[in-house]
DNA sequence: TATTATTTGTAAGAGGTAAAAACAAAATGA
DNA sequence: TCATTTTGTTTTTACCTCTTACAAATAATA
């Protein structure tokens, strides 16, 4: 029924599957004990031992000596192996889109941000080429200093991105439509390293929840509001793709049918109560002509106390207070992490918002926690690079 | 990180995971030739016919032998061996509970319904025992005559039901409050196989997942509407619970903040949009002293073209069209099946439920699909069915 | 400082699982 | 009847991890 299910199980796919159990293992948790390995996937010490030998002569890992004592450890006993990931040696590329900056990084295995840049984007609206050259040299740049090619890469992207082939569908901001973009990177940068195409809110859900605010968690929603609103859903440990790869897509979710009309045609779109345009209406700006500038300065004026500038915040809280309920309804996530606009928004109006969820919640009994991304800026590309880790995992042989 | 990935395999459990496998495809798919599992499977012959071998040694499947030839097949070669599941000795006990009646069924693990009964509940509204001791006693019953005890229970309840230990935390309908239905019901009747309780919405739709108009789907959302409004979700294969276990309790979505009080305390909750009560107030009948007759009568003169009572069905398609929207902008299920009221709705108002569906929803891109549930009545306790086979699946060893 | 207890790493052999290969059986079609 | 095709069965082989026994490295203790 599932892939996963279906496939049949020899004894060398039992083998696979422990590696990369391994590999998940390291990549989520971090260096870890021989031991502690064998605690957390079962098997014995023999059998971690051989396949940590596999993975040191493949150069994924690296077993620092006892010789090192080890700083933070009690008790008697040969002090243990610490197994970690070499993350000089497999790393990935993270790419995160944006309409006027473009942010690349390295990353290793392990998660540590390796090397990172951040460059105006070149961007034509209409014609995806500029963008996409500029993104290869990048590429290209990051990695002839390094001493083996990227694992894998992956690339967020504010639109829609239908999961079957990557291609991004359409992204307004960037004037895309139907752009096969990890292919065409491929293409341009020459690399034989598999290509992530994702959205940025869904990248961002995935980044919390590895490496975030989202930890430990296995259900959790996290919700960014800007011009329009995104979502990305993490349930059972997985990522939300829905059938096409468009779950997520809560802009246009109605949550007041005597609202205004969005440019979707229908009314009372949460974006439309709840997106930039929205918050600065509550401040009487109306169709701006620098949205961002508007922005910071209302962020600006908030954070200096000013009456009005918070009062925007607060009357925004019902109807995002509104929305938020009706996720917390549909999922019973136990954590929902606000992002973008929604991060001031919690920041000045805090009480405001709990009050109104409270107030809104059909369930009392259903527990839920409410907080902010804390990966913040860096959510899209860290959520990349969990994207690209993911895949190199899952091809892994 | 999750369970399944974080276990170690050791070859034991990778024999179980075959024989799982093939239990789970026979199951879903029904019997099947060894060679069509070795297909599935990607196994060989070899291990096929050692694997069914210990199955059939368990009793848990029969082959059908080449003797009694198979009537479709065509092509030459010899014929395969059929392996299908014994439902005489391996079946599961469904059971559904509701306001005013109880069903009851043997269901093979073929997914074969044996045996069915459906009485009137003895229920007393507070006091669950003597409701507890009806569903005791019809257990007992239909397991006497049997050669073999179930391999799991499956019951279905109208309120929400906590995943982690299957309590039952709120059944507003019957009464109960955290009440241990699946612990009593073992203790009372007397079982020792594992008893799954979880709520009629959700296994509804596992039940249209695994055996009705979702097949071959790997995401779909659920929705039925009665006097409240449940859903449930699959998305990867997967039936989502959330957190706590109360994914999809959409009625109080709310769709519509200008909209009327409901008993939550919230206004314009999705359940006082489209609920019963909703769809009788278009009629003129505002609380109704029975309100399941006055439905019937409705459905009646529907049916007899009576041009009042489809007004009353066309009336509701604006706010059923927005809740759906909603759904299917939150996630993508390329699938929406209607139970409940929702499925005469879609009888008498399909134009007009499909265009306001199409005028609301923001993602003209995405492509989904909308239908009734097609197992109708019985979704509540095939889905209790599945559920327990799951549960047996997920514990066999 | 020597000893003991504890924890971890290593190596050899055993057991179990599925694959591969060779052979046997049962059907079709010429 | 005989070749062909498809499937089942048996034997051998390869692989993976476990078990067991032993060695190594440290802390606590005498």
């Amino acid at each position: 029924m599932t892939a996963s299910t279906a496939q049949g199980r020899d004894p060398a796919s039992l083998r696979r599957h422990n590696l990369r159990a391994l590999l998940r293992h390291l990549h989520l948790r971090g260096p870890t004990s021989r031991v502690g390995l064998g605690q957390v996937t079962g098997l014995t010490r023999s059998a971690i031992a051989d396949l940590v030998g596999e993975l040191t002569e493949r150069g994924l890992v690296l077993e620092s000596g006892s010789s090192q004592q080890q700083p933070g450890r009690t008790g008697r006993g040969r002090p243990p192996l610490i197994v970690s990931l070499r993350d000089e040696r497999a790393y990935v590329l993270a790419i995160a889109v944006d309409v006027d900056t473009v942010r690349i990084g390295r990353v290793g295995l392990g998660g540590n941000v390796l090397e990172e840049m951040a460059t105006q984007h070149e961007h034509v609206p209409g014609d995806p080429t500029p963008g996409l050259e500029q993104l290869a040299r990048l590429v290209r740049e990051l990695v002839t200093t390094t001493e083996a090619p990227p694992i894998a890469v992956g690339v967020a992207v504010p639109g829609l991105v239908r999961d079957e082939d990557g291609v991004v569908t359409r992204a307004p901001n960037l004037g895309w439509h139907e752009l096969a973009l990890g292919q065409r990177l491929r293409e341009l940068a020459e690399i034989t390293a598999p290509v992530v195409v994702g959205n940025e809110a869904r990248l961002a859900a995935l980044a919390e929840h590895r490496r975030g605010a989202g930890r430990d968690r296995t259900d959790l929603v996290y919700v960014s509001a800007g011009v329009g609103v995104g979502a990305g859903i993490v349930a059972h440990d997985q990522l939300l793709t829905g059938n096409t790869g468009y779950a997520g897509e809560i802009g246009h979710m109605i949550t007041n049918p005597g609202g205004r009309t969005c440019h979707c045609g229908a009314r009372g779109c949460w974006e439309t109560e709840i997106g930039a345009d929205a918050l600065l209406r509550r401040i009487g700006v109306v169709e701006p002509a620098d949205r961002q500038s508007e922005l910071e300065r209302l962020f600006e004026r908030a954070e200096q106390g000013e009456a009005e500038a918070l009062d925007a915040f607060r009357q925004l809280c019902t109807p995002v207070a509104t929305g938020l309920a009706n996720m917390i309804n549909i999922f019973d996530p136990g954590l929902v992490l606000l992002g973008g606009l929604l991060r001031p928004l919690l920041r000045y109006a805090e009480g405001e918002l709990r009050y109104n969820l409270e107030r809104i919640r059909g369930l009392p009994e259903l527990p839920v926690e409410l907080g902010s991304a804390r990966l913040g800026e860096q959510g899209h590309l860290l959520g990349a690079a969990e994207a690209a880790v993911s895949s190199f995992l899952a091809s892994f042989e």
